[in-house]
DNA sequence: GATACAATCTACAGTAGCTGTAGAAGCAAG
DNA sequence: CTTGCTTCTACAGCTACTGTAGATTGTATC
C-alpha cells in the first residue's frame, strides 16, 4: 500500500533489469512465492524479491537451468538441509564452466586477432570464420 | 550409394555429437544444404557437411543464434564478399564474451572455494548461494 | 468531478531452438 | 523370410521466455 519497502511490479522490474511478464512467468512456475497483492489485486514486492530474483536472472545467465536453480533456492529456503547438494549442482557445473570458459577464450583471442585485420579484406581470406571452425574442428588445424 | 566418402544421417550424427532430429531440422531451417539421396530417399552426407554442422554446433554452444551463424556461413558460401560483415558480427560478440569469461571466472572461483569446504556443512552456511548471488549483486557484496 | 494516460491485471498465442513420438518403409544379418 | 535397426515424414511437446488483447486501476491534470 503505502509501506515505503513495498512497491510494485515495474519497480521490480526496474531495478532487476527483468521484463514484467518474466517476473509473472517466474511466479507462475514456482520460482517467484506469490506475492501480497494491494486490495485492487495488483502485487506487490519487496527487498527480499529483488535478492532472489538477481539471483535467478543471474544463475541464468550463467547457464543454470531453471530446475537447477530451483533446488538452488529450496536450499536457501530450507538452510537446515545438508548443503552437499547444493555442492553437488555446482560441481556439475564446474567441469562446464571451465570448458566454457576455455572455449570463450580461444574464440576471443581468434576474434580480436581478426578484428584489427579484417575490415575490407575478402571473405576467402577472412580469418572470423577460420576461428569458428578451428575452435569447432582442433583436429584439423 | 556405395562411394565410401558418403554416409547416412547417423553417421553424421556421430561424427559431430548432433541428434538426427537436429540435423534435419537444420535442413529445414537453411543451415545445412540439402543433401543428395538414395534411391530409396535417404540422405547421404560428405566430410564438408561433418565441417559445416561442427561449424554450426561450436558456434551455437559459443552463444551465436542460428541467424548469425546463417550469416557467416553465408559468407564463407560466397567467399568473394566484403568480410566486414563477419568482423562486424564477431566485433558484437566480443564485448559480450569477455563479460561471459569475466563472470564465469567469479563463479568458478567462488565453486572452487566452496568445493573443498562445503560437503557436510549447513545450506545456511553454505558459500554456493551466496557466490552465486555474489555474483548477482557485488553492489551488496 | 471528468478526463486522459500509464501501469497493472488475466489469459493466451507466438518465438527460438531444439527433442521426442508415431507409423510406415528400407535394409542387413541370420 | 523374419527380426531388428535405421531412416523417412509429419507433427506434437519442451524450455524459457516474449508479446498482445482487452479490461481494470491509479494518478495527474483540467
Amino acid at each position: 500500500m503505502s509501506d515505503p519497502a513495498c512497491f510494485a511490479i515495474g519497480d521490480l522490474a526496474r531495478q532487476t533489469g527483468t521484463k514484467v511478464n518474466t517476473i509473472r512467468f517466474y511466479e507462475e512456475i514456482g520460482l517467484l512465492p506469490c506475492p501480497m497483492r494491494t486490495a485492487s489485486g495488483r502485487r506487490t514486492y519487496n527487498a527480499a524479491d529483488v535478492r532472489r530474483l538477481s539471483f535467478i536472472r543471474h544463475g541464468r545467465s550463467l547457464g543454470f537451468s531453471v530446475d537447477e536453480i530451483r533446488s538452488l533456492l529450496a536450499l536457501s529456503d530450507q538452510p537446515e538441509r545438508d548443503c552437499g547438494e547444493a555442492a553437488a549442482i555446482a560441481r556439475q557445473h564446474l567441469r562446464d564452466i571451465e570448458e566454457r570458459i576455455a572455449r570463450l577464450q580461444t574464440l576471443r583471442s581468434a576474434l580480436v586477432g581478426v578484428a584489427a585485420s579484417c575490415d575490407g579484406g575478402r571473405a576467402a581470406d577472412c580469418r572470423v570464420i577460420e576461428a569458428i571452425a578451428g575452435v569447432a574442428l582442433p583436429a584439423n588445424a
